[in-house]
DNA sequence: AGTACTACCTGGAGGC
DNA sequence: TGCCTCCAGGTAGTAC
């Protein structure tokens, strides 16, 4: 469930510890993460020191060149998807295990920080500087590309994605409407990475909340204002979960292995049967463009 | 062409 | 306590 706010959250708090670093090593313990694209060795980076971590959507792309110049050729994208329950976290040189836990609202405890490498730590980056970078990913349903910097355009996954919602003007947003909501459901369109990226369940059902807007709604036959109105709550709900560093429903960890706050904050989502927080109707839900969907019957037309 | 649905995967929760 | 079943969900691929 890493979303926008989830990964932008990770990016902004692994680059400062990555920019800089020489790879020494890569170990991949579970080859099926590694989708084929351009290039399929991860032994490339080994030597290649890293340049800054960006994002597309929910995809992080970590930049790698060859520290001795001229290196053409050399360069390295490596491409991460979190999935549903990827974490990436970083182990400062010489930081001894953390044995710090926290409990969940189920009454489950699990361990903060940094986590340590167990049977679900599907990849290994050491560094140069004595540091390590690990993907954990319980549900495998993260994934992992590597491409050079010629060859990023054309990796399908990333060719697909359209503008990034964070940065989205209302006027973009509405032409997009327009042109790709159809007839399918406001939900479907939210869901759609190639109408904007970064969107997932939680921050769809939580913009539609925001507009007043029930998720099954027919896209297409949103009024003008009220699409202004959700491209506006879009915004703001992602903002909201980005100043919140996220929301950690259960899997989601910052590269310290803290926690974000936006559980916090969330009005609708897996808040089914429990009442608005605006009218106090009970909250409905039902399954809408094959996800788990919750709405006010009263606060959403 | 556009839309809807399923496979993938495994931990956690709930029922008995 | 333990076993079983169901559920969660992002994306690609398939079906209609």
């Amino acid at each position: 469930m890493p979303e926008l706010p989830e990964v932008e959250t990770v990016r902004r708090r692994l680059e400062p510890s990555l920019a800089g670093g020489v790879v020494r090593s890569v170990r991949l313990g579970l080859p099926r993460l590694l989708e084929s694209g351009a290039v399929e060795r991860l032994d490339d980076l080994v030597g290649l020191r890293c340049q800054g971590v960006e994002r597309r959507g929910k995809y992080l792309l970590l930049r790698f060149a060859d520290p001795v110049p001229p290196g053409p050729g050399r360069d390295r994208i490596l491409v991460v998807h979190l999935g549903m329950s990827g974490q990436l976290t970083w182990h400062p040189a010489g930081q001894a295990a953390i044995d710090r836990f926290t409990r969940m609202p189920s009454g489950l405890q699990v361990p903060l920080g940094p986590h340590t490498p167990d049977r679900h730590t599907h990849l290994v980056v050491d560094w140069e500087n004595g540091g390590k970078l690990l993907f954990r990913d319980p549900r495998t349903f993260g994934r992992l590309l590597l491409a050079s910097p010629e060859d990023l355009a054309s990796l399908p996954r990333l060719a697909r994605l359209g503008p990034d919602a964070l940065d989205l003007d209302t006027d973009t947003f509405l032409a997009r409407w327009r042109d790709m909501a159809g007839r399918r459901s406001v939900k479907a369109v939210l869901l759609d990475q190639s109408f904007v990226a970064g969107i997932g369940n939680i921050y769809a059902d939580e913009s539609c909340f925001e507009a007043g807007i029930r998720p099954a709604a027919r896209a297409g036959a949103l009024s003008g204002p009220r699409r202004a109105a959700l491209a506006a709550a879009v915004r703001a709900v992602l903002r909201r979960g980005l100043d919140n560093c996220g929301t950690t429903f259960r899997d989601f960890r910052h590269p310290d292995g803290s926690e974000g706050g936006n559980q916090e904050d969330l009005r609708v989502y897996a808040r089914g049967g429990q009442p608005c927080l605006s009218c106090g109707s009970t909250l409905k839900s039902a399954v809408v463009a094959t996800r788990g969907t919750v709405w006010c019957p009263r606060c959403q037309r």
